[in-house]
DNA sequence: GGTTGTTCGTGATGCTAATCACACATCGGG
DNA sequence: CCCGATGTGTGATTAGCATCACGAACAACC
């Protein structure tokens, strides 16, 4: 099966390649048949909203593949990134759940392929499947950490270099030794940096040059070496 | 019944005289006599923690009366208050459910009764009672999306004045006229209010001096006055 | 009522990062 | 292969706040 930009769609979850890395797919075998009748599967081009904020909730999103970047705005145009999903991420949950607006705008950053459960449906399946509904709270709770992992890194980080090391270091896999150079690949822009650490992008530039002249980082294309990560730690100081 | 500090002490929620206007407390009755059972309630004076952010988790408090702060903050000392909480207001939800950490510290502003439920008290009771596991939900989602309007604020909003007429606002009574000067009682520092907004004591003495030369708001005792709500919208940006 | 501690007002100073400006690099499509 | 669009590097300038440093006001408590 093929779909446009070339992306072969995979539209059974049960037999999807990924399904048990996902928290939210590796479900039992009864409920992941049950989400896969509900389910509508599509590919999206880079640059579709999936949603934005503000708009009344329609359900939930689980992307299946690409990137998606969450991001809310202010009405004079500054914009900031909340968080990068990948794969297995449900997106549009809390609203979805709580029937407020969504909070966020969720922007395909690449062509992926996302499922779509309206809400109604998603409400009853949650009903039905007691387990998923476990998934679901442990889900919103995680989500609200990450929220207060934000409010921290916005409120009590002051300046833009330590949040730029913070972030590097969110990049940086924790397994591995803390002293070997980890290579990472980089698919944002400055710009998008810059929105995640709420800065602007002249200062991003300017960071990247200093991080390198300090031998924290290395560029090499897009891969991005990561080379003193103890240094970067220490300008931490949450 | 008398307590230390002076205040009257009212260990049964079944009699609650505010019983009816807060979510947590406004159970059926069956519920609250549960809740009555397996709480223990006591009266702390200004200044206690009722539990530091890092912490495991022990239980969840009830607030009954007073005011207390909820704050996180960094090694170096910085501190971000991130909500004020009243009577009603349930504390350590989030942690006690998911069992990590408390991601804030509360801290009582003035002597103020709360009930605490121990942890494994607390999911019984959630267990039993399917009502109050949807309130549960129910204030879960509302805490994210206070979680994420601070994350707007903090993220969005640049100048401390812009942030400062936010807070303002978000004390002003929703009701009534909306040129019509509202009264509010002032129990913050300016040093809390700095910690609310992100700035400097120093800064929030200049803004009371600014707004009050521009006619936006007037102090009379510890009473304060907002003057031009229209005109603090206007310097609003998200 | 005086002593002690907290809170507040305000000036002077300096630094940091936003802003503006412009040239160069890179990428992708016709 | 060229051309427009998008992204990047870097200098110059400047506004806005944090910081430091006081002294005054206020409250609380023997």
């Amino acid at each position: 099966m093929r779909a446009p930009y070339g992306l072969n769609i995979i539209d059974n979850c049960v037999i999807c390649p990924v399904r048990e890395e996902h928290l939210f797919c590796n479900l039992p075998l009864p409920a992941v048949q049950r989400l896969n009748e509900i389910k509508s599967t599509a590919v999206y081009p880079k640059s579709t909203m999936l949603f934005i904020e503000g708009q009344q909730p329609r359900g939930v999103f689980v992307l299946c593949t690409g990137k998606a970047k969450l991001f809310t705005s202010s009405s004079d145009g500054k914009t900031i990134i909340t968080k990068i999903s990948e794969a297995g991420d449900v997106l549009g949950l809390n609203a979805t759940i709580s029937n407020r607006p969504y909070e966020v705008t969720v922007e395909m950053m690449e062509p992926g392929q996302a499922n779509f459960i309206a809400r109604d449906a998603f409400l009853q399946f949650l009903r039905e499947q007691g387990e998923v509904a476990l998934r679901v709270a442990e889900q919103l709770s995680l989500n609200y950490y990450t929220a207060y992992e934000e409010i921290r890194t916005l409120g009590l980080t002051s300046s833009p270099s330590e949040k730029f090391a913070k972030l590097l270091l969110s990049w940086s896999p924790s397994s591995g030794n803390a002293n070997e150079p980890a290579h990472v690949k980089m698919t944002l822009t400055h710009e998008e940096i810059a929105e995640m650490i709420g800065t602007t992008r002249e200062t991003v530039s300017r960071l990247f040059s200093d991080f390198k002249k300090k031998q924290l980082l290395q560029l090499k294309g897009s891969t991005l070496i990561i080379r003193n990560k103890p240094a970067l730690e220490k300008m931490l100081n949450s």
